[in-house]
DNA sequence: GTGTTTGTGCAACAAAATTGCACCGGGTCT
DNA sequence: AGACCCGGTGCAATTTTGTTGCACAAACAC
């Protein structure tokens, strides 16, 4: 994990269809080596996946929640429970294990709050170690992205 | 934007590098007629981005924060001006406008603790309309995508 | 120094994306 | 009904991109 890689990898978060020539130009590598060091890249995993991010008023403006988990045991085996039970569920896009008063943020999409109530029965209160859950309802996504720091 | 537009779109939300062919196969279209239904929603902003996500324990595992910003205005004005200063942190990943007690939250993404509380002066202490806001450091990212219910 | 490993560029090659073209409904107008 | 776009399609040709074989160079171990 060089220089190169960091360059190509701060390419690659922001838009992954760069041809790889145009990528070899900007770090200043041949097109053939930055395709290795991709192929490598993904395969060690630092590329864990590969992404369209869709426009939400065009997909019928799903629903967007965040949920803040608090828990009641917070023994290891009790909380990776939960924690497999929020992932089972593909409305949970982003899972984040937190300290503070609570233990668990979720991010969920749904396409209707229906559909979250559902889900919510599912996740909080068939699991008898959610002793409470705040649902906070998001009005605008005014930004949204995955971007990670590159040092 | 049709019943093949949609199936096109649940794949790439996927795995943008599915090549044309296969996701031509897999919803019953040419690769030709994949690739201008992709094209289109391109340039329509249907897919607002094509991004690799990245292994962040590979990349020197960065601090993820949530912020739960309260303000003391709800003014439209003053509710832009926070919105755009929070918008103009690349540290910002994720902001969303939400009900409830607190008025957004904030996914940021740090290299290190001293460049959040570099952060925390430029967003909120810089900012009179703020009047508190809450971290809450993130410990484990056991989950994240950026995926919508196709209907 | 010799040999090994790892990574490179170049050039050939394979695969994928893109485009020109003829064609096929589904509307609309006369 | 018939003539006519219009939007979209598949096929095939073309172009662009990704991939691989090969010779070579630097770094390292022995």
């Amino acid at each position: 994990m060089d220089q190169f890689d960091k360059q190509i990898l701060a390419i690659l978060q922001k838009d992954n269809q760069t041809p790889q020539r145009d990528i070899g130009e900007r770090v200043g590598l041949s097109a053939a080596a930055v395709q290795r060091r991709i192929k490598r890249m993904r395969a060690d995993g630092v590329i864990q996946a590969d992404i369209a991010v869709l426009n939400r008023e065009s997909m019928g403006s799903p629903i967007t929640l965040m949920v803040e988990v608090f828990l009641d045991s917070e023994k290891i085996e009790e909380i990776d429970a939960v924690k497999k039970l929020f992932l089972s569920a593909s409305e949970v896009q982003q899972c984040y294990y937190v300290t503070g008063e609570s233990d668990f943020m979720l991010v969920i999409v749904v396409a209707s709050m229906t559909e979250y109530e559902k889900l919510t029965r599912k996740l909080f209160f068939g699991s008898k170690n959610v002793r409470r859950f705040r649902t906070i309802i998001v009005m605008g996504v005014e930004k949204l992205g995955l971007e990670v720091p590159i040092v």
